[in-house]
DNA sequence: ACTCCATTCGAACGAACGTTCGGACGGGAT
DNA sequence: ATCCCGTCCGAACGTTCGTTCGAATGGAGT
């Protein structure tokens, strides 16, 4: 049951290294078996459909990231702050599952049918959630929904060029992203809120 | 003589769409004759290879890009206004050939050998330009390179959600994406800049 | 009228694909 | 000892893949 369990999770994470090395598409079972020590046909033990390979991978990291961002924001009370969080989780998270994160974002369309429905369902509860932490934010000077879509962006574009193990940290980045986008988004040239005070940290 | 060029030009346009519909992978040669119109084998008088569509779609599409934001930014000469021109270029641009763009964001790491290098050399020389505009603008509170890359990211993703026929005119969301940006980028009025890696302006 | 060549295609190639099947192995329960 | 069943695999299934080949077509040049 627990070994049962265990190779499940191993097969799902050399799957997800090579669907983002190689793709999806351009990953063959074969490929898969070869690197996971199992054989061709002893996948399927484990799995019914290749799709469901690139299903549970995305699945299971996408409610890892709500729940994790969940927590995150709940430790905050202001408004920017709370923003703040999440982008600081996102970018963490996103730097210590590179893997599974580059297939969430890259390989979003390759499902079909249920699979792809459930996926697209969290994918639209985290964007609620980072939509609500907009609309509290006071002074915005961009289209919340607008600004979502942009910060989602310069987010999960990172798997083109970030490598956590170089010279800038996960948290270093995610202060920085955090910064262009709060002070992109908020007002600072005419009426300021209490949010510029409390930038410290 | 002219003949063949439509043609080719038309096939290329097919492909971008195909592969924007579906991804570079999925999409059989079978397929593409189809929707061009063309037998499976009669593409071969046009291309080589499968891949030589990638490679003439991003290539194609790339010195477009380039030669674009080049005049664009030349219009300018206020720091500040050329980095807004290069945005206002890129969205516009993207929204007016979404099928190309999003194959070049998209499938950028699906061609190999000596066309690899080539559309590589586009991307670095297309950097390259942005770096060097960013470099120009005073004030900055972020990491040049840092920055450049989220932008690009907030960009590129549009292919993800944005779609050009809807209620958000191309030309206003680059207005919305150059303030979000520049005013994150610059510093305006509070101060307390952290983690600026290169001192320059 | 004849040649030439660009253009196009039907048919077929071998290879690789995702998936299936029947059986082998081995530890736990009877 | 025997049976059972979860685990795993070699071999093969039918299909689809990218690509090639030989031939047909038709307009341009002589």
């Amino acid at each position: 049951m627990a070994a049962y369990d265990q190779r499940l999770d191993a097969l799902l994470a050399t799957a997800a290294r090579i669907f983002a090395e190689r793709g999806y598409h351009a990953t063959s079972m074969r490929d898969l078996a070869r690197s996971s020590g199992l054989s061709l046909a002893g996948i399927y033990h484990y799995v019914e459909r290749k799709q469901d390979l690139l299903f549970q991978i995305q699945d299971r990291c996408f409610a890892q990231v709500i729940e994790g961002a969940r927590a995150a924001v709940a430790r905050e009370t202001e408004p920017a702050a709370r923003v703040r969080a999440f982008i600081r989780h996102h970018i963490v998270f996103f730097a210590g599952h590179m893997d599974e994160m580059k297939v969430l974002a890259h390989e979003e369309e390759e499902l079909t049918g249920t699979m792809r429905a459930r996926v697209r369902g969290r994918k639209k509860e985290y964007s609620a959630l980072l939509d609500s932490l907009l609309r509290d934010v006071p002074g915005a000077r961009v289209d919340q929904h607008l600004a979502a879509f942009a910060l989602f962006g310069m987010m999960n574009w990172i798997y083109t060029w970030y490598r956590p193990s170089g010279s800038v940290p996960p948290a270093e980045l995610a202060d920085a992203m955090a910064r262009l986008f709060l002070d992109g988004y908020t007002a600072t040239t005419h009426a300021t809120p209490r949010l510029v005070a409390t930038h410290g940290g």
